[in-house]
DNA sequence: ACAATTTGGTTGACGTGTCAACCATTCTTT
DNA sequence: AAAGAATGGTTGACACGTCAACCAAATTGT
């Protein structure tokens, strides 16, 4: 035997170090982890199902309200707002006075199938944190907010 | 003036907290930063610089075990390791004696990129991490590290 | 030595994400 | 009120990620 360290852990030792890739790593298996949870309980997609719950947060709102905080592609809201209009989960109506803005509201489907899900993922965020003091949960946004600042930043050559 | 919150900020305080949505949103920064260095600075897609990088830090290596650390999709390491070679960057040799293994290596040209690319990286590392004490660096990896133990269960149904 | 299983890698199909072009409406400026 | 700019939303094209089927080689079990 000639090292104790398995093949496959090979890299990581190397990688553990750099940042940006266990953030990616680490936020691919959640999303993994969330999509399963959608399948097993619902028909929904993870874009779908975040876009249900941000319209849920606020009651009322607009696409491109949507947009500009979560980052999500305009296009992309657009198409989701249409499944889930067609799906009967969601009601688009254009506001009162207004012949562009369309107002975004969970039909009574939406919402009943909001509380059902978010049921689990409550579940599902209180297992992921389970292990956290709430000191450290603090450090960890702290860390968030931090590293979403220095995102901004593009230029790092000569 | 009804309120000091800026409009986009109504889903801040319900989501803030809910660290899924908030590591998902870094991660996809993050990327997004990546994506624009590694155009600006070269051909590579985000994906094939990491290949890249990894194969350069155990010097030779199989796409099998590249999938296994990384949770890379098989069949994306295929293509993409396809497509470093027909770049020229990379070597891909069936191992000594087995038929099946291919050995990914980097060619020189490969070398002198990843020496070329990960000078910038290096630079951008150490500006997302410029304002993390060292204790803070240790203890946002530990999270990450609960987080991912944490992702394996798939669970939280009724 | 043979069949059964596992492993390494490739491919095709499909869903999702991303970018840019676009149109209609609304706001701003004059 | 008209011209120009900005905004809200839709669409199409394309890159990328994800899944499952598949083949060939290698390993294991009998």
């Amino acid at each position: 035997m000639q090292s104790q360290v398995p093949d496959t852990d090979r890299f990581a030792s190397e990688f553990r170090a750099v940042i940006t890739y266990r953030i990616a790593k680490t936020a691919n298996l959640l999303n993994a982890q969330a999509a399963h949870v959608l399948r097993k309980n619902s028909s929904l997609s993870l874009t779908e199902w975040r876009i249900i719950s941000l319209i849920n947060a606020v009651d009322e709102t607009t696409a491109s309200e949507i947009a500009k905080t979560t980052f999500i592609d305009k296009g992309q809201i657009s198409r989701t707002v249409r499944s889930l209009a067609d799906k009967g989960l969601l009601l688009a109506k254009h506001r009162e006075g207004s012949r562009r803005k369309i107002e975004l509201k969970l039909s009574p489907a939406g919402k009943a199938l909001h509380r059902r899900i978010v049921a689990i993922m409550t579940n599902r965020q209180r297992h992921l944190t389970s292990e956290f003091t709430s000191e450290e949960l603090a450090a960890f946004h702290s860390a968030l907010d931090k590293l979403e600042r220095a995102s901004k930043t593009r230029d790092f050559g000569e």
